[in-house]
DNA sequence: GCTTGACTTAGACAAGGTCCATTGTAGGAT
DNA sequence: ATCCTACAATGGACCTTGTCTAAGTCAAGC
């Protein structure tokens, strides 16, 4: 992660206690934490650090295609600090366990042209649902 | 729509004006609204509608499977009562303008085995982004 | 046309997120 | 090493989306 550090500053971030604290906090793999648990583990490191901060931060490293944000739960957004290997995502319909998969084949060629209604289609996304093996046997 | 009418009634659902009114305002294709929009479209017909009600309503209608629940944006849920022909979306990433598409291929086999993480997987979900005709001239 | 249980209502409440005026500070200039 | 200042952090108000509840209303069967 000091690598995101050191990418930061080169594109001028100011560095500051509480970027930093946010950006450990969104380190690894499989990692999809909502703004309030990213706060709350933030809050873990460094406590006086406030809930805007927290907000604008996470929306600053989204702006700069550091983290993703991630719907696939109808309620909070999800942070996603994957952003440099292209993933989709597969989603627990009941516990809402979340894992980073890389499906093959090219779904933006299987978009008919007839199907695009004009539109200049750079992007998709995919959430796969099903059940984790937890709650499948239960 | 008059179809969707008949068909709630045969499952033993109470017929009142407000529900009536939800129905025919998700009547369309490539309708996708959020509920406030159709709360909105709603009082236009029936003034004394309220909030709850469409929610409720919005909700029974969704665990009937008569109507999708969608969250392109990541604001607001959207609503589509096209749930009657499998179809996945594509989004403008400036405007918000929504169409359902049908793309070829079978994303559920395009995940492969080693990517699933012992789940069950049984539904995939496909949002494409790009620009709409309007926003990709301007 | 009565009855009754399901439906609707208004408004309070909750969660997630944004905004803003004020205070603090990183990091360049001296 | 210290000073400055523009940028960042703070906390609290506020907004939006959605849920809940208690009380009133009404569709539909008798």
């Amino acid at each position: 992660m000091s690598d995101l550090l050191g990418r930061l500053r080169g594109r001028g971030w100011r560095m500051t206690a509480q970027r930093r604290v946010v950006a450990e906090v969104l380190d690894g793999e499989h990692v999809h934490l909502t703004a309030d648990e990213v706060h709350a583990r933030a809050v873990a490191k460094l406590p006086e650090i406030s809930r805007a901060t927290v907000y604008n931060t996470l929306g600053e490293l989204v702006s700069l295609g550091e983290v993703l944000e991630v719907s696939t739960d109808k309620r909070a957004k999800r942070y996603d600090p994957n952003a440099h290997r292209p993933h989709h995502h597969l989603v627990c319909a009941q516990c809402g366990a979340i894992r980073d998969v890389h499906p093959t084949g090219n779904p933006l060629a299987d978009l008919p042209d007839s199907e695009r209604f004009g539109f200049t289609v750079s992007d998709v996304e995919m959430t796969y649902r099903g059940l984790c093996p937890n709650c499948s046997t239960a």
